[in-house]
DNA sequence: TCCCGAAGTTCGATTTAAATG
DNA sequence: GCATTTAAATCGAACTTCGGG
């Protein structure tokens, strides 16, 4: 391995200088330019890459950024890690992954793992989780930037970034609405999961200002579940049970894209065509909702752009950090978007 | 921070005796248990944690895998993901993500990047990839224990884990056969991707066995393409213009799982139900296939373990290298796994 | 005082060589 | 020579201090 010294014989100048040239640090005003060309030549010519590991004891940082996730195989995940991901390379910083299968021992086992690698900041993708005060207090003691996708926190000191789910709940029920639909079933998330009852109070609020009833015998609710594909089947089963119990209604208000597919299933396997008999929309906008058949209507969280927002959150903490600035944690609350594709349709 | 020299201090011992004693080297044969147990009490009162630069720097390890993903929003990476971190995670690696967006600039960016940091091993997704020699070029002089999933290279530096696509497309074809279909479909894949001519002639074989003729105006061939949207779009497309040319066929054997789910959107289009009147198979069985309506019979690559044993793959190679002996790439071919669900359909 | 460059110290752990009784 | 412990060198880069012109 070539390191400093080589290139300071090479060059004929001492390690010193070859440092202060190499990192253009402040001192470098003073060097010549006939110096800094001779050492910038050798080191290519040496091939020299400065030992990160030094490089890290000495300055005591890493210019590495955790992201944990509750759980990678959840299709929610994947564009945020490319947000994360693609804001993180602009400014060459590298992500550790670590999955926590949303396992409480994984968690402080990786929380340790990464804490111990000098992670500059934390980024943790919380969804479909149910929270664990335990973690938190972790967390908290962690004193790095950390920042939730998904997820707000009571907790002042760590940033989120979350959906509006008030503002999506209200604009799905309005969008169905707006076809004409009355007979609205509604399949609300699971009680333990911090999403549901925002929003679900957004859909209370639009059916207020628009004076439609909601009628108690199509509201159902999701089971506690912990992944993606119990919230499949809860979408399947609690149709199902609707349609058996010959409740009838013209569209289907899905908690997330996952039970709306699940519903979708259902109607069809009752013979119910969607949207043509049965408008259904769904929320998240997950990759799967757009190659549906019939591709899903839905309210989109922007995920890739949460993405790089936590990233945006964290970053500024670094800075605060290095700077010695109080670092000011930051809630941000993005709206969401109606995606308007095949499974709705005005009712005639 | 609390150092090493602060546990020496606070036992009464030298921080070599702590190191010693910490890290159980060979020479704690010879301290006493009274002497251990007092550093050992002194580290957890103190709560030490060893600086992982100082380590890494004197011992040249960094526990760290890099993993390059060629396009992260690509549904094949996820389980793949999730086979990889698991089996790190047992051995106590960390994995660093990286995307490289089917780039070829930052495909060199984050291996500069990755090598770096000094990552024992690489672990590279190449899925959906049309490889670049230069690439390889790169990855083969960067001289660390490397394995390619999904993508094998004449290279024989580099190890490989790849589905076998032969006995794949031979599944395929025998299934729908099996089911009494004559009249089949065949998406191809893009030429210039790796898996589609394997795949084909599995494909080819099985008809030979099976005296059956394949009728070359219900073959297409998809584009060149480089993501998952555009395969859904081609095999939409390829449908369509099947069903306009009014070929008549009661199966369709796609190239994967995306454009089956493209021609399931076609065939719906044009009032043809699957799999009442036609039958679809594709391959992958990525997440989306078991929720899809009608869900997606299918040929499995099975990701979880094609990640785990990259992993198994490079962990060997790392091992040879600390033990000075020579890495021996291996290249694994894993067999396909037929997954039958509603969208085919005896003939009836 | 300004410019240029070097010697020497530091970061924190591991390891070699050596010193005790 | 044996069991026990430690001083000192080392890893590679960065920074502080200092001296010569």
């Amino acid at each position: 391995m070539v390191t400093i010294r080589d290139v300071a014989k090479e060059s004929g100048f001492s390690s010193t200088t070859v440092s202060i040239v190499l990192n253009n640090a402040p001192l470098a005003r003073y060097i010549p330019a006939a110096t800094k060309k001779r050492i910038e030549r050798a080191a290519e010519k040496l091939g020299y890459r400065p030992n990160q590991f030094a490089r890290s004891l000495r300055s005591k940082r890493s210019h590495t950024v955790g992201v944990m996730v509750f759980d990678m195989t959840d299709p929610f995940c994947t564009l945020i890690l490319r947000g994360i991901e693609n804001t993180l390379y602009q400014a060459s910083y590298l992500p550790i992954l670590t999955d926590v299968h949303n396992e409480g021992s994984r968690f402080e086992r990786y929380l340790e793992m990464l804490l111990d690698r000098r992670i500059e900041a934390l980024i943790v993708v919380a969804n479909w989780v149910f929270l664990d005060i335990n973690l938190l207090a972790d967390l908290e003691k962690s004193s790095i930037p950390t920042a939730m996708i998904g997820c707000e926190l009571k907790t002042d000191s760590i940033s989120s970034v979350i959906v509006d789910n008030e503002v999506g709940g209200h604009l799905a029920l309005e969008h169905l609405h707006a076809l004409g639909h009355r007979k609205i079933a509604i399949i609300r998330g699971p009680k333990a999961l911090v999403d549901s009852s925002p929003r679900w109070r957004g859909i209370r609020n639009f059916a207020k200002e628009a004076d439609l009833e909601l009628d108690a015998r199509l509201i159902v609710d999701m089971p506690e579940s912990s992944d993606p594909i119990s919230s499949f089947e809860s979408g399947y089963k609690l149709t199902e049970e609707l349609l058996r119990q010959k409740r009838s209604f013209t569209a289907m208000l899905a908690f997330d894209d996952m039970s709306a597919f699940g519903a979708i299933r259902a109607l069809s396997r009752a013979g119910i065509r969607v949207p043509d008999q049965c408008s259904v929309i769904g929320f998240d906008d997950v990759a799967t909702s757009a190659i549906y058949t019939p591709s899903l209507t839905t309210v989109r969280q922007p995920m890739e752009t949460m993405g790089a927002s936590a990233v945006g959150v964290v970053l500024d903490g670094i800075n605060a950090v290095l700077e010695k600035r109080e670092p000011t944690p930051s809630h941000r609350k993005v709206a969401p978007e109606l995606v308007v594709r095949e499974s709705t349709r005005r009712l005639v």
